[in-house]
DNA sequence: GTCTATATTCCGATAGAC
DNA sequence: GTCTATCGGAATATAGAC
């Protein structure tokens, strides 16, 4: 209960912006009793950031290789941009992390992505190597579908202007993932 | 300079993060001094989302309807990589706005978004329209070129453990101007 | 315009009763 | 484990001398 407020408070306040007295007013619960939980303010956020990671590790295993290329990422694409949708306030969490220069993440966290990335490129790479699609770079690849699918959720107020609606509903995450898809098949030439 | 120094310390520690002493000892000022300029943090902030926002208008104009759409789009995605490498605090600074839920955006600046983002739209509608190039939504079309392009600079720490380097050089971001590109023509069949 | 000193408020964290 | 009360420090903003 704790961490379900903290996350969305950070997400809305980043870290220095959310008080331990306001999380604690919003669990229902005097400040002290956040003091018995968590030692520090500190704690709280780097649980949130391994919680945020393991999701993140489990999008990135899903991608399933034997699929043809273009169903495999909309499959992908589908999952990262409903994670988004449903959870937009780990996901704001986590971009703001990222945007502060990600001083929360240890050696052994990006390391573990950097594992988990290399992984799902060699599968990208796999697809290259076989003539199933066009010769990229896998890594950028995967940069282009975070930050898009991420864009959504993270960047609501610049995606709705954008796409001259009052809030983000489910067919627009839907119709995300569509056009996604297609737009990796922009060229005619 | 005051406004210089705030829009590093705003990108990295965010609104509440930064404090009026810490800009006034960057800046070689007490801090009285700030407030001799500005009456309020705010205030510093307010102005730095307005000078953000000029920016962003000035290279969405910039895309030129004249040319095929694959150079059209090259030199546009290459220009906002080089302003996200060379103005990474600028970047971030307004990435944090909107990840905040863009409380200080103001309606009109957002009608101004709308206006300059519609004008681009109707460039690629345009080329759709005419066979150039096949049939995407200009709307999503643009925000997977923000999104891509402002990840390199905004959230560096990925970016970095991604493509396992130290740190993003120049090559880095010519690289990415050539691979999003290259990814818009991904599938073969 | 520039600076020192300070009022005021609020936050992170703790003490200690129950 | 739960709560009230409070300490110590820091931040925004201002007062007022020069």
């Amino acid at each position: 209960m704790i961490l379900d407020v903290a996350v969305r408070l950070f997400s809305a306040k980043g870290f220095d912006g959310t008080t331990i007295s306001e999380i604690a007013e919003q669990a229902g619960l005097p400040k002290a009793n956040v003091y018995y939980y968590f030692p520090t303010k500190a704690v709280i956020y780097e649980r949130l950031v391994s919680e945020v990671l393991a999701d993140w590790d489990i999008a990135l295993r899903r991608i399933d290789a034997e699929l043809p290329p273009r169903e495999a990422l909309f499959n992908y694409v589908s999952d990262k941009l409903e994670f988004s949708r449903v959870h937009g306030e780990k996901s704001r969490f986590f971009a703001g992390e990222l945007l502060r220069g990600g001083k929360f993440l240890t050696r052994r966290q990006k390391r573990h992505v950097q594992t988990v990335t290399r992984e799902a490129c060699a599968v990208v790479q796999n697809w290259v190597d076989q003539g199933k699609c066009n010769p990229i770079n896998p890594r950028h690849l995967f940069i282009m579908l975070w930050s898009t699918t991420q864009f959504y959720a993270d960047f609501a107020p610049m995606a709705t202007t954008t796409l001259e609606v009052s809030q983000l509903r489910r067919a627009d995450f839907a119709e995300a993932a569509n056009q996604i898809i297609a737009m990796l098949g922009l060229w005619r030439d």
